[in-house]
DNA sequence: CCGCAATAGTTGGTGCCCTAACTTTGAGTC
DNA sequence: GACTCAAAGTTAGGGCACCAACTATTGCGG
């Protein structure tokens, strides 16, 4: 139906149209490369073209030396709902609590250093390029694999000579609770979401599957008072992830 | 530094830095693929390959038989806050808002039908698969320029045979609005944000340059006292778009 | 000066080939 | 049975050569 395609993307459709529909179920091997080229009359460039379609979609991935199989995708969601309104039980942290409520085993990784802010960030803490601010880099993990990654700068301005200067255990508590302890009455969080290609160090750094991966990055600003007090950047695997966003109308 | 790279993403990597950058400005022309070849002595499958990876990124787009040009990319605010809280001026359609407060000229195309409700939106609306529903399909315009698609489903056991069952102009007023006028006080929305490549035919109606573009999906459903009155599905160009959402804590 | 046609340059798509590296399988041995 | 090892199958990366289609430029004729 899709008549002047060309060859490579009619394949990667058939393809896709087999996985949508459950005929290739996830884990299943898609056909290999020889294979496809014999049944669909094509030399090896296009079917190599049509199966990089589908792995930059994110639907299938290449195992070196074994298949190309239909991944088994399970999205986390991450909910800003009770999101820092800890009333229930369990672990305080957004991340901590996402997790375990998908039954998954909750990690991380975290390194803080003093340096100068990007002129990029002072613009979201609203300080001038160049003035001090911590910066620390989280690195979470769901069972053991890495699945976001989080840059976090708050202003030495405000939390310097205090106890909470080092975010120690930051990520299990959150910073919204850190900040209470020092008497910063976080009132307002805005998170702007964008997507886009995943950055060389990100896939490193989260084990992605090569090149191409679709990223959604959270761009995350508390306020208190009206002033930010901390931003961050959130940044995870595309298809792993779903946002949930809620609130009253009216 | 990223030493055993393969060549196409070494040569893909080196243009990123330099459009990043700044360097290669928005607008400007790629090296042709032969300058390419040339200067980083490969063939010219490794350059094809590397500028195909930019393509994917979105950092970059083919004019046929002119040459790859660095795309300017601007990116639109979707903001959730204030959207359907009317009190200031304007239109109140929350796509018209976004549009005008970047200073472009909105536009929308809509078309109707009574359907059976799939299974996927049966889940979100509360109802059984192949209940009436009103499907309702938008397209909008931003300048002209298709940039956004949306599908909305309504339980026809709401509106049927109220002033507002056919969504006529719907996309000016809002469902919020709408709703409100024959009674259905609409008090929560829930929006679940996905990224995932486009589809076929998400392609043609957005005129996306080719295969492979990212698509950001908001998945939104209004509640009225508990109950879905109404849920949509919110696809855009992900690299042409930017959400925003702001609440209060504690 | 204007318009038109030839031409050179460019992207998009494809075919065929090769090598390296990895996985799976099966045969054969201990 | 367990273990080794070779062979077959597979992906990943790359090279070279075409052709079609489109664009930009240039030079020529009026």
């Amino acid at each position: 139906m899709p008549a002047d395609l060309p060859a490579y993307l009619q394949i990667a459709a058939e393809l896709r149209g087999r996985i949508v529909a459950g005929e290739l179920a996830p884990g299943a091997k898609l056909p290999s490369e020889s294979r496809l080229m014999t049944q669909f009359g094509v030399s090896n460039t296009v079917t190599k073209r049509a199966i990089a379609v589908l792995k930059a979609e994110g639907l299938v991935e290449g195992r070196h030396g074994s298949g190309v199989y239909v991944r088994r995708v399970r999205r986390l969601v991450r909910d800003s709902q009770g999101r820092d309104q800890r009333r229930r039980s369990g672990p305080t942290s957004p991340f901590a609590r996402d997790v375990t409520s998908s039954g998954q085993r909750p990690a991380w990784e975290h390194e803080s250093a003093e340096v100068g802010c990007p002129d990029a960030i002072a613009a979201r803490l609203g300080v001038e390029p160049g003035d001090p601010v911590l910066r620390t880099r989280y690195r979470y993990l769901a069972d053991g694999s890495p699945i976001q990654l989080a840059t976090s700068y708050e202003p030495l301005a405000i939390t310097r000579g205090t106890p909470v200067e080092l975010p120690e255990d930051g990520a299990a508590v959150g910073v919204v609770a850190r900040m209470d302890t020092i008497g910063v009455r976080i009132d307002e969080c805005v998170e702007e979401v964008i997507a886009r290609a995943a950055h060389p160090d990100e896939i490193e750094r989260l084990h992605l599957p090569s090149a191409g991966a679709l990223m959604m990055v959270v761009q995350r600003t508390y306020h208190a008072a009206g002033r930010p007090v901390e931003t961050a950047d959130i940044v995870m695997a595309a298809d792993r992830y779903q946002l949930r966003y809620r609130w009253p109308v009216d």
